[in-house]
DNA sequence: CAGGATCCTAATCGATACTG
DNA sequence: CAGTATCGATTAGGATCCTG
């Protein structure tokens, strides 16, 4: 017989798994990268695609809606010639930002690690 | 014509994108659940399995795979009958665990958030 | 310029069955 | 128990065209 299951220390997550629901706001390989280039301010629709070269006009959209319904961003539309759109992130928004941060900090370090560990293998 | 396009004033991801690189550390749905559930100490896959219901094996196996493969987490096979494998977070595995209850701190605070707000809509 | 509509590709995931 | 293999469903994403 093997061994026992060991019951989780973690505070599980009973209604319907909260941590994935949670997580999901950073949904797909883009939304980190949206906050991310709000994060220094207002910013419109075309200067995003500008600054996140490889992001097609149809997932900003679609990414931004997301943001904007679940309250992370906000979206006035501008009365100018032709007609833009400025996005900026809300208060909630922003507590985001240190833990994408936080996050590419330990992806950074962890690439650096790779290398060094080619050569003293076992730490 | 209009507005002038303004210069991000974020500090630019020059090489490839780091950001979208380095969050591909929590690729997939299921990778925050993984490290959040190792966060309390080694585990077994069995046990994992056990802590998330709604993953399949496959999917398991994979983000373990990949977890492992980036430094984040590691395995450990024991001699015992039947078989079994252990996994625990490694040191820079560890640091990612305040990013995401960060990150679901946020996300809690924002649905408390959605609620109040079909009362007072501005704020 | 903002962004919706359509079509298509690629990645992810779940269920099931099977191996060591 | 700890996986791997295969299949089919779901979904993010890209490209292009088109409208206000």
């Amino acid at each position: 017989m093997g061994l026992p299951l060991r019951k989780s220390k973690v505070t599980a997550p009973p209604p319907a798994c909260p941590l994935t629901e949670c997580m999901s706001l950073l949904r797909g390989a883009w939304a980190p990268n949206v906050i991310w280039y709000l994060s220094a301010g207002p910013r419109r629709f075309g200067e995003l695609r500008h600054d996140i070269p490889r992001i097609s006009a149809r997932v900003l959209s679609a990414r931004l809606r997301e943001l904007e319904a679940k309250g992370v961003a906000s979206r006035r539309v501008l009365a100018t010639s032709p007609p833009s759109a400025e996005y900026a992130l809300t208060e909630l928004g922003h507590e985001l930002v240190p833990a994408i941060k936080a996050i590419v900090e330990v992806g950074t370090r962890l690439k650096q690690h790779a290398k060094t560990r080619r050569k003293a293998p076992a730490k």
